[in-house]
DNA sequence: CAAGCCTATCAACGGTGTGTCGAGAAGATC
DNA sequence: GATCTTCTCGACACACCGTTGATAGGCTTG
């Protein structure tokens, strides 16, 4: 991969061009292009000929703006992913002052509803994470976010005195939170065994209030 | 695509023939090289000619012993699924005679066993899912599968007594045996935030455990 | 304003991978 | 030994990818 021209330091690591003037429209007519076929049909039957004809230009002018297909939708899930991290902070606030059930309800709400409302990007993003590392990376992060907000939160309960003793908190939080991702993602593509859209938040719900603030013992 | 030569109405639905003979041994062989292969990198990076070179043949003598890369690995994924399955049987024998910890992780490890045992096979198969309709039908088998026994127990346990009521036990199995699949996945590719491979079916079982039998009635 | 310099564009090329077609070789079977 | 079946591959057509080099317009700037 030869430089991609000299150019100013990309203001986002992503490899795209600063981008000035007229090119700026090109640029979000390429990124439109790509949510919207995303709507219609899976990133693999995508090409950069695909992007480039919707964005109304030729494919060598598409490495213009973006050195890859991938890059376009890196920058895409880069979006979501900011937007998420907000509805995050949000219910965060909420979890932390007071009720657990509802407030654990308004946190799992909020993130659900952030993928939900872009579920073409999303599962975009399940299927790149599968070829390339800058998207395994991104989701990485994501992840890891989630999780160790997560195993704060038990970790206050259970000094608290809400919440018993029980595996690390922190193994706790990463079978939840990748419970989530696995379970909104058949919900998302209505898959063969998933959880209908109204009854996936009750059934994540009680197994979260389960897993941190129940106790079992089986007879 | 046009007839697969005439032959035999091939034993097994996936589209090779029936082969006989030295043609046996080269269909062993490109099986092997797959699996092989496999062990060194992702689906995504091997292509046809690797196959078929791997196998001591040219690409287009692969194409008489199997139409497509992914009919390979579907092959082999069915195989890997037939083999958990009969841990599956196994497992589900313990499960119904008494201990509910014991039982079901003994059930839980078989099961993880399976897979981890044929990591590769089992990443592919992840991989193949998500471009291949057909790899798809056959995991939703899968999960159905371990839904419905998992529902089973689930019901029976709380015919019995043992387990409390809660959500509609179908539901709470699909999310249980969907967050095995994904915490086994990451722990497999030890991606970001993951569980070790000691500590993953502890906090599974745990977690199993606290969703069945117990209630979480947080203060 | 002419000379230079960025931005933007694309035709044409070379490369990799896929799947098919048609022409055979090699070994049974009649 | 003629024929059929199995098995093999060279050569092709196609799709997609990423690069090169040439060009055209705008915007400085001396």
């Amino acid at each position: 991969m030869p430089a991609v021209s000299k150019a100013k330091p990309a203001p986002n690591g992503r490899g795209r061009r600063a981008a000035r003037a007229s090119g700026d429209e090109r640029e979000r007519a390429i990124l439109e292009t790509a949510e919207r076929l995303l709507e219609e049909r899976p990133l693999s039957e995508i090409s950069v000929d695909d992007l480039a004809r919707g964005a109304g230009i030729s494919r060598p002018t598409f490495y213009f703006y973006f050195p890859s297909k991938d890059a376009v939708v890196l920058t895409i899930i880069d979006r979501l992913v900011a937007a998420a991290a907000d509805s995050r902070e949000e219910a965060l606030k909420m979890l932390a002052a007071g009720e657990p059930r509802a407030g654990l309800r308004q946190a799992l709400e909020d993130l659900y509803g952030a993928f939900r409302s872009r579920r073409a990007v999303s599962l975009a993003a399940a299927e790149l994470r599968m070829t390339n590392p800058e998207a395994r990376e991104l989701w990485s992060q994501v992840m890891e976010g989630w999780v160790a907000d997560t195993a704060a939160v038990i970790e206050a309960e259970r000094t608290r005195g809400t919440a018993p003793p029980g595996q690390p908190a922190r193994d706790l939080a990463i079978a939840l939170v990748q419970m989530n991702e696995r379970v909104q993602y058949a919900t998302f593509t209505e898959e063969a065994p998933s959880l209908d859209e109204d009854r996936v938040l009750d059934v994540l719900v009680d197994i979260w209030l389960r897993a941190i603030y129940g106790t079992a013992e089986p007879s």
